[in-house]
This record gives structure tokens, sequence and C-alpha cells, in this order.
DNA sequence: TAAGATTGATCGATCAATCTTG
DNA sequence: CAAGATTGATCGATCAATCTTA
């Protein structure tokens, strides 16, 4: 049911064999390189991928500081997993929050000594191994060839964050096959 | 702190504004496609990503039947993750357990006829969705570059599957950082 | 009221025992 | 004992309200 099996099924239309390749590779380092990234950091530095990422994104700032919804995006995460992390961060004291002075609604997230001393000392390592990773094991050529494809997906699809396909699909012939 | 900030701080070898890109990009795709497939795949059958993986593995086997730790392989699984996963298919119906015949040792997860129905319900849209996400934007060409440039990452770095890097690194300079 | 944010409930993933079989 | 598997506890992610401010 992975593609290869023999042809004695419904089958719409599968992948080649050559598709088949490309999937499992893709597949697999869908899986290993999020998960490789979250335990070195985990490792060196007890913070999760995401929230080493919010970190660095209050980092660049002008104040260290923005917005739980921009950051929402520039994490792709969601508003509301957002806010339970930087409630988590604000409780191990590496962020602090704060009502936006000029417009009430808002919230701002703010590092603090503490976090964007975590933060630089985390950053490093982390780095170095991004770079281990994933650059040293290619060419300028081959990385150009690697973003080119993966923007050309994003693209393809709309360039979406979450939050999309959130109840669509009606093309296939899937109705009524909600279990849960 | 993502490395296109000013020169001031203790920096080790930051990215390149090219390599910048790169990265940007991955980091987005390892978010966005697994998030999109979960999405197809929740919507349309009930069942999430490595269910459904599960399943498909199960059904390209000669009786259906597989040891669980050999699942465990094929699905990047943790036998823990794995042994909960299988228990809540059972309780769904879709798969069951046997002790291995030959070696009392391993447990079989096996396909039932409700667990095999689902997936053929489930798999033609989903592999039509994988073929609009991933290949419908690529050539031949760029697809095989896609390839190339994954495969030569996994197996620079030891074409791992989980479980490795369990505590290691101890070259970076990150020393006392384990908060948790 | 709508957008931003918070909260509580639930579910799955992870980790550290523990159990079982050869 | 060692490998395979299970279990319980804990933590984070997700979803559906709810609250707040302009």
């Amino acid at each position: 049911m992975t593609g290869r099996s023999r042809s004695t099924k419904p089958e719409p239309r599968w992948l080649t064999p050559d598709e088949m390749e490309t999937w499992r590779t893709l597949h697999l380092a869908l899986a290993t390189l999020p998960a490789a990234m979250a335990s070195q950091l985990q490792c060196d530095s007890g913070l999760s991928f995401i929230e080493y990422y919010v970190l660095a994104s209050l980092s660049d700032q002008p104040e260290h500081s923005m917005r739980l919804s921009d950051l929402a995006v520039l994490a792709n995460s969601e508003l509301s997993r957002l806010s339970h992390m930087v409630a988590r961060l604000e409780r191990r004291g590496l962020v602090r929050r704060q009502t936006d002075r000029t417009d009430g609604r808002f919230t701002c997230a703010i590092l603090t000594v503490k976090g964007y001393r975590e933060l630089v000392r985390a950053a490093p390592g982390h780095v170095e191994y991004v770079r281990r990773l994933i650059f040293d094991p290619l060419s300028k050529t081959e990385q150009r060839a690697l973003r080119n494809a993966l923007r050309k997906i994003q693209s393809h699809n709309g360039g979406q964050g979450p939050a999309s396909r959130t109840r669509a699909r009606s093309d296939t012939q899937a109705g009524a096959a909600s279990s849960r």
C-alpha cells in the first residue's frame, strides 16, 4: 500500500518507482532532521527546537521584544501553542510578558537577561551542529538545488504556514471516513 | 541570533547569507510538509501520519503481519511509542497483536479486515495529495536533485534513525546547560 | 464585533522503570 | 543476562471555549 505492491488493488495513480524512492528519502529526512536538531538543542541547552527559535527571533528584534501574534507567524506556530510556550518560558525566567503600551490588545514577549544569556550560550553549538548536519555534506550547487526544490514545493502550495487546510478537501473520494 | 544580526556577539562561524536562506527554506519545509500531510490524513481518514504508515507497512507484508521491533525500524519510531500506538490501533479494531509463534519474545502486529479496509479507503486520497504536494511542482531533474541532496545529508550523518545522539556531544562549549 | 490572547481538557510522545522470554 | 515489549508518569501540542480590548 506504499506503492510498490502488486497491482490488484483499486489504485488511483500510484507513484512511479522513482518517485517512490524520492518519497522515502524525503519522508526519512522529515522525520530525522528535526529529531536530530531537537536532540542536540535539548542535550546542550535544555531548549526545544521551537523554544530556541522563539528566543532567537526575539534577540533579533529592537527591544528583544515582539508581539505574540507576530512571533506566531515567525515561528510557524499557532497562537495558542505560543501562549502556552511563552508561559512556560516565563516560569523558567527566560522571557517576560508585557501588554503592548501602544495597543492594549497585544501582548509582547520580551527576552530577559537570563534568557539572552542562555541563548548566547546555546547558539554557537547549534549553528555549528546545523552546519555539520546540513551544509557540510553539500556543495554550493547542491545547496542551491535543495533550496530551489523546497521553494518550488512551498510556493506551489501557496506558501502557507499552519492553519491552512483547516477543513478543506472534498475533491478526493474520502467523504465518510472521520472515525474520530 | 539567527545569523543575520550585527557582529558584536561571540560568534563561532555563522552561516553565510546564502546558507541562511537555504536554512530558512529547509526549516519552513520541515515544519510545513509534515503538518500538511498530517492534516490531510486526519481530515480524510482519521489516521495520523505514522498510523497510516504503520498500516501501510503491514499491508505490504506477507500475512499483513510484522514484528513490532521490525515495524519500529520501518517507521523510524521507538518501540515504546509503537507499543502505545499499536495498543490504540487495537482498541480501534484496526490491528490485533499476537505473540510470534516461532519465538515468544516477539510480538506481531496484524492488520485486521477493518484496518485493511480503512487503509484502502485512505490510500488513494493520500497518494494523490502527496503527488500534488511534492511531485507536481518539480521536474524530474528537480526531483532527482532534491533526493540527491537529502540522501547526501542522511548518509553523511550516518543514515541514522531515531535514538542516535542519545547523550553524545561534548565538543561544543555547552557543558553546564541542561536546565531540565 | 473582531482580533489577540488565555485557559482547560484531551491526546500523543517521551522517558524511565518493569516484565517476559530465550 | 539481553533483547523485545509493556506500562505509568510527565510534558507538550492541539482544539474548543472564553476573556479582553479597541
